[in-house]
DNA sequence: GATGAATGAGGTTTCATTCAT
DNA sequence: TATGAATGAAACCTCATTCAT
């Protein structure tokens, strides 16, 4: 029920590294947001320093990517090719999401302030598109895994583009819904892979 | 070959705040860079705060895409569709490549700090979409504006996450290559085309 | 025998503003003159600003003030006006001479600075008005109002300007001792009254 | 007619620094007030520093002061004590009044600064009480020199300590009249006179 | 005589961090 | 574990002054 303070810590610290950046926010801030007294180090009760909150950060979003892996695997064999890659669509869109926090970190810190930000940004990417691809593979044995490859890629960066600009740049774009957008992705790969596996 | 100190204050001071961030990047640095003794606020003699020096690199930025605008009537009326898209999807790509500094610099740098540069981002990808979606309706006049426009959106933003992810977030996608990704991105919108005019 | 380091930053702090004014003295020198180590900002640790130190240090000398009240009525009844109005004038006196610091650090604030500071000066001034006033009315009470204030304004003022030449301005007027003018001030002030008394 | 450069610069630093003491003014202010671009050094054309400045200032007012003196003497002579004691205070209070811009410099100028200044406010003063005292002797010629210096110290410092009220420290004493306090000052000067005079 | 640019010094304030309590 | 205080470094910015034009 009661929330530690290490975890506050880590909560608040990741929630202004995201708005403001990681060189842009102080201790004091993040000491203040989670209920400290902020000028008196007691983050530092809880952390070896500044950069090892933002580590714990990071790694607890690995974490929880790691907890949510492979849940993509119960939507496969529906049979339906256009129905799974919807189901996949709002999955991959819904990781993004749960991912904002970490994005907005990413964006906002340089590579030179942390480099793991930067290995934990690529490898949620890769780790996406390859989970596309393999599903696409599944899905469609005859298919050329460079294909499937490409595909997923291109499937990947459509959604990753949309979410960054409403979550990193604070750009939506209202003029298209969510369900549109999903709708069209789905049109595009499903007549692709078609395309694709008549060759 | 001469470079007006002003000049040379906006290119590294842009520079700077796309590699590091705006808060993160110190007038000190930005003096420096620019060849001139730090310490001393020489910047201040060509604007007025740290915060007139983003402004008019955003201006900047905005009056050369400006210039660039409307290239893209160049490649219509080729008659073929996928040539055509071809070269469009390799002006968006040069678009956003141009804009790259601009792209790490809004990425990193939060509204609070500047809403201006948020706004110019908003400008952009609006501005590459609504420009996508007026070229498919004039390759193809008995498009509807709203599949138009989805399929634009779908466009740039399948360019976009890929370049924000080599430029912003520093993870190039190095197992696929430029023109491949072209290609594909090329095929998946003409046979969608294609497929809306037969409705 | 301990002074804490908060109560020496006012005392310095006064010291220095009333040698030097607000703005030409730096946080550096009060940091410095209080025993801490110049440009760590350990001010802050007790002050939200430099004006925040100013603050207390007005309100400081406020409540002191309020502390020294009316104990000029400690000298009513006496019997004798002369004796009384002696008495009172090395009271007044003494209050300015305690409220010299004060009187330096208002006279080289500019209102811009702090408008505090130039309440508590009206305050101050009003207020030695209205006790000689009302000390006046009180042993003679015949007197009429007006003409009570009229004569203590001007008996406030000889003292005042005497006191602030010296104080402020670093012009003493050594060519009449203390003694003497209080006489002086004393003659002057009791042929008035009596005058006033018979009309 | 046209008001030269180098005037306009005296006239704005004497104001400003009046109004903010010389430490907080800076030459940027003052070379906008006078009508030049400021952060060029413009003043540099016309005084060599910024101490230079406040100096040539202080010059021109003792010029001033000088051309003004004597014309007390023009008083003499009218034969009623208390019509001369009035004119007397009126020319007194008229040169506070003229003297005030330099009040408020010589107040807001710690003496470190500028010795200059505060030996012109102790001159200032001191001819002023010398011009009383020789007023008073040679209008009583009977008074003892000592009884009029301390009497015409005690006249000047009344009204000093009014101006200084409401010039340097901007607080008027709104609750008398300038007229009741000349004829209040008159009476009690006179009566005092006419007191010393009989032993 | 006026200006744009440069510079060393220094202004107020914030920051990350440490330490005694 | 939390806090008040201290500190070195550095942030943004201003200042007085100089110099070439």
């Amino acid at each position: 029920m009661d929330i530690s303070t290490k975890e506050r810590l880590v909560n608040e610290g990741m929630r202004l590294f995201g708005e403001q950046g990681y060189r842009a926010t102080s201790i004091n801030q993040i000491e203040k947001a989670a209920g400290l007294v902020p000028g008196c180090g007691a983050l530092y009760n809880h952390f070896k320093s500044k950069e090892a909150l933002l580590t714990a950060g990071i790694d607890r979003q690995l974490d929880r990517r790691r907890a949510m892996r492979d849940i993509s695997a119960l939507f496969a064999g529906l049979g339906d090719l256009r129905t799974e890659l919807t189901l996949l669509c709002r999955y991959l869109l819904s990781v993004l999401d749960q991912e904002g926090e970490f994005l907005q970190v990413a964006a906002r810190t340089p590579a030179a302030d942390s480099a793991r930000v930067h290995d934990a940004y690529a490898a949620l990417v890769d780790g996406l598109c390859t989970e596309l691809a393999g599903w696409l593979t599944a899905c469609a044995p005859d298919l050329a895994p460079a294909d499937a490859r490409r595909v997923a890629t291109l499937g990947v960066n459509a959604l990753l583009g949309k979410r960054v600009s409403s979550i990193v740049f604070r750009a939506p774009q209202p003029d298209i819904a969510d369900e549109d957008y999903v709708a069209e992705w789905t049109v595009m790969l499903a007549d692709r892979i078609e395309s694709l596996r008549q060759n």
